[in-house]
DNA sequence: GTCTATAACCCGATAGAC
DNA sequence: GTCTATCGGGTTATAGAC
């Protein structure tokens, strides 16, 4: 694998586990196999680096969201896929976890692609929620985005418990009960 | 106010806004006004001082939820008043914050304090549901902590994809789904 | 109980050789 | 394109004076 994409994949993992703030060069270059000047030649800093990183991870989150809800079936049952898909629960989510970061959260420019992959997110939710009302598979109050950023909230906040709790239960239980308020009509 | 006091404090603040692995001591000193030496009197380091710091910060998120879910009215207007209180949503939640920092996660002493409220949290959410469902303000069928990890994940999620988005307003699409879901029989 | 000095190392970046 | 050297500053303490 060429340097650049080494650093990129080297950032995502670190940004993953230790935000940007906990994510220094060196221990980038360590984890890609790429010195010093390696890095500074392929990219301006620290902050264009993460940019990229981020953007990546955005992109690989849709991808893996739109696999669920783009299926076939029901609203209903791609949703359902959605929530229950698997995931590393533990580790949280590569993209959410980046709203912790303070430093990410005041540069526009690495906070950009966290608020589109959110905003991508509930709108695809939203659509498909639309379409099980049309279906009849939900009453006609429920208000689609409200809806979809309820299950956004669901999935985020599950890994928050499940990280606190040390343990996969509280995502389990919260998915789990959202099925359910779902389900009853 | 004595200098411990202004150590955990100005602790707690840093550990909301920039988490462990962003948190020096030397910042800490700063923002307490207390130097070097006055806080390893203290303390035995960094580690010792963020326990006490999470630890009051567990008690004060717990106060301020039994607030609303220990007041008077029905299990479902309690609810409400819980999801819907004053928050200041895009700085987040002080104890969930931490839940994203790895080397919270990584010791159990550090850990251990957002666990337990957490715990105590979905505990005390599943007690309101459990009252609501005697009072016939919930279907049998809704299963009290699977709600309450729910509810909790709607929070905590709601609070993350804020902080992505740069505004409140997925904050509180997310509760007002929530609460539509919990109103709809 | 608080101060200053010092330790050994890491931080993010730049310079210039190769 | 990658290397090593260097920069000025920060990190988490420890030591010992006051």
């Amino acid at each position: 694998m060429e340097t650049v994409e080494r650093l990129i994949r080297s950032t995502q993992e670190l940004l993953w586990e230790r935000g940007y703030v906990g994510t220094s060069p060196k221990a980038i270059q360590r984890a890609a196999d790429a010195g010093q000047g390696s890095m500074y030649h392929h990219f301006t800093g620290k902050a264009e680096l993460a940019k990229a990183a981020i953007e990546r991870s955005g992109a690989e989150l849709r991808a893996a969201a739109e696999e669920q809800l783009g299926g076939a079936g029901t609203a209903s049952a791609r949703i359902s896929a959605y929530l229950g898909r698997e995931r590393d629960v533990l580790k949280g989510c590569q993209v959410g976890r980046l709203a912790a970061d303070p430093e990410v959260i005041a540069d526009p420019d690495l906070r950009a692609p966290v608020a589109e992959t959110f905003e991508w997110l509930r709108g695809r939710l939203a659509e498909v929620v639309a379409e099980g009302k049309r279906a009849g598979e939900y009453p006609d109050s429920l208000d689609p985005e409200r809806t979809a950023a309820t299950v956004a909230a669901v999935v985020q906040g599950g890994y928050v418990l499940a990280r606190a709790a040390g343990s996969t239960e509280p995502f389990e239980l919260a998915v789990q009960g959202l099925v359910d308020l779902m389900g009853a009509k």
